[in-house]
DNA sequence: CTGCCTTGACATGATTCGTATCAGACTCTA
DNA sequence: TAGAGTCTGATACGAATCATGTCAAGGCAG
């Protein structure tokens, strides 16, 4: 089962959402110019037998923006394991909570902004641990109370 | 214009869903044994004309807990300003972004979780006022990130 | 060269939405 | 007290939307 192949892969390196700081890159380092190489990526057609489920939702998830899987210098699609679990985490919005794609990209989105903003208070709070402590138990208290699945 | 009539309402002022400290409630006192004097409040057809929407639909994002307008003694709905305003929200939220109920539903609730957590780090941040500020800020920031209409 | 991928368009069946009935009983205002 | 409006609960409707499936014509990878 070759789910694990080695492909040659656009270098997106540049197309972090504005992290303020580099050290939160933690992709491996160019090694090769205009491309990188990658592991634990899968094309369209394992990733859907992986997840059982058409390869076509996979590509209407990605048309609505719901996921960002890489692409090979063909403009094939690649997911990685964070895609796919980006995927599990859509068909349970979708399945259990009965959320349409609608919902599921304002839930995303809103997923994003609580992480964002659970981060910068962080570290806007770093001179005062004690503050940091009880703004890291409520987040994650408010994470929780969304009822996610355990592996997101 | 008969719409800010005076009913002899049920006496909910137990029904509050947990708030820490008393004083987080503005409702007016009770003044007459089981039932308080309430204005600023409609039945279910004002309702609908104010908002221009069906009785029914009203009545079904009731069943789906959506919303929770008081009753009368007689169980007839009565729907306040702020109700009136929530239906708003849930129109926004249905109409313009295009999520459907079970969205709406997922939406309200981490409303009502992100307020929470903010309510519960402002007091657990009693002592620290810069630390409090800060949180302010971006929880403000937070919900200010998740696009809703100018008049919730 | 063959198989899998690409984009784009279109079809499908199931579900959901808001609205609209109906019946019989109750409430509120005049 | 009479009459208009509301209650619950069920049922039904067309329109819209959903996720999914299928097709065609062309391109890449092995």
């Amino acid at each position: 089962m070759n789910q694990q192949p080695r492909f040659r892969v656009e270098n997106r390196s540049q197309e972090q959402p504005a992290p303020s700081r580099p050290e939160d890159t933690e992709l491996a380092p160019v090694d090769e110019g205009q491309t990188i190489e990658v592991e634990g990526v899968y094309i369209i057609s394992v990733a859907a037998r992986i997840l059982d489920m058409h390869p076509q939702t996979l590509r209407k998830y990605e048309r609505l923006g719901l996921i960002n899987p890489g692409r090979t210098i063909g403009m094939l699609r690649l997911y990685s394991t964070e895609d796919i679990k980006k995927v599990r985490l859509i068909r349970y919005l979708s399945d259990e909570l009965g959320l349409n794609l609608a919902g599921v990209q304002f839930a995303l989105a809103a997923f994003d902004n609580m992480s964002t903003i659970k981060q910068r208070i962080g570290s806007r709070l770093e001179g005062i641990p004690a503050a940091q402590q009880v703004v890291q138990e409520e987040m994650d208290l408010l994470f929780e109370s969304l009822n996610l699945p355990v592996d997101g």
